[in-house]
DNA sequence: ATATTGAACGATTGGTTGATTGTTCAGAGC
DNA sequence: GCTCTGAACAATCAACCAATCGTTCAATAT
């Protein structure tokens, strides 16, 4: 880690903290450059904008997610049932938690998404490859009946979009969510099996 | 119909007219009442307000496509299966179609739907009777095999939540809709199948 | 008496101006 | 030569005012 990646961490965690606190919108350029003990100026040689600092920020949160979901993974013990219902849960109290300790934060994901589409597909995508992995499990250990595990994630996401941005798509308590998602996954899950 | 009621009628239709092709802001009052030649004043002995008209306007609208989909109870000849297939893609189309040929008619539906939320939750419960009896068919043919089809109900509409106001959510075109569409009946259908 | 009008009122919107903020870059510092 | 600064520029935002619009109601017409 050169001092210059070293740098590029205190603006995206210096980023993190006001965009998380005070909003997007409420954090100036200056205010990051005073955090950083340097000027406006040279925030420009680590990132090309503001909205490029926001958006490392959600990729990385785009990426932890990921790894955690895909955490799910790991081990050999438990069924691709079990994984599939922990894929879902998973997801669905990750992004309702994220969102609702900070309301800021959907500020800053709403202007990402807004700016640059491709953004929250690419993190669609990596969500549906862990979960791709998932029905291949399944289907390689007789539980599942699929031909194309690709297809069917897309699919899956499809049908639990209602569960991936919460908050954007209705006002439910995260306890209304769950118990609409258990039965959404009975139907998928039975909809799958071998 | 008295005439206090074709009035009332007249003034809706100038407001369809208006609605979807300048849109809900856009439209004055006093355009309004000057289509059906009266005064301003006097469209607030048939409406208590502006909102009003284009609620009933949405909420008219609403009842036509749940009628359309309560069609798909009639007739002995087709299956249960079919008529969830007939259903899904019905409602996909007629929101799709509705909202490409006038942009104008997503504003008018999303100023009731923030300024009335319980507005939106009421056509979907209509729908989801629809839904509701079509499984309780299912079941009575023994095609379907599901412990409560109100319940059921509820999870198939979450399920495809990302079709039903599609221009809303995503910017798919129809073709990709409905692939994705069929794709997610057929987890469903395998889902509940007897 | 009832139905209707249209001017009046208050809230909202649209447009304009000045201030603030994101971004650039010539030059200072090392 | 490379790093960094901070003043300068351009884009955006916020505050203001005027115009418009939804709504009301006293007056008018039927």
């Amino acid at each position: 880690m050169t001092v210059l990646d070293i740098t590029r961490e205190q603006i995206i965690e210096a980023g993190r903290a006001r965009f998380a606190h005070y909003g997007y919108a409420k954090t100036t350029m200056a205010e990051l450059a005073r955090d950083c003990d340097m000027s406006p100026g040279n925030l420009y040689r680590f990132f090309a904008g503001k909205l490029e600092i926001a958006e490392e920020i959600c990729h990385r949160a785009s990426l932890r997610t990921a790894d955690e979901l895909a955490s799910i993974l790991g081990g050999t013990a438990r069924s691709a049932t079990e994984r599939l219902h922990d894929f879902l849960f998973m997801d669905l109290r990750a992004t309702y938690h994220a969102l609702e300790k900070d309301e800021k934060i959907v500020e800053m994901a709403q202007i990402v998404t807004a700016q640059r589409p491709e953004f929250h597909n690419e993190g669609l995508l990596r969500e549906r490859e862990v979960l791709s992995k998932i029905l291949a499990m399944g289907v390689q250990a007789g539980e599942f009946l699929v031909a194309d595990p690709d297809m069917t994630a897309e699919m899956i996401q499809a049908a639990t979009m209602k569960f991936s941005y919460p908050q954007l798509f209705t006002r439910l308590s995260l306890e209304k969510l769950e118990r609409e998602l258990q039965g959404v996954y009975e139907i998928i899950s039975r909809g799958i099996k071998a």
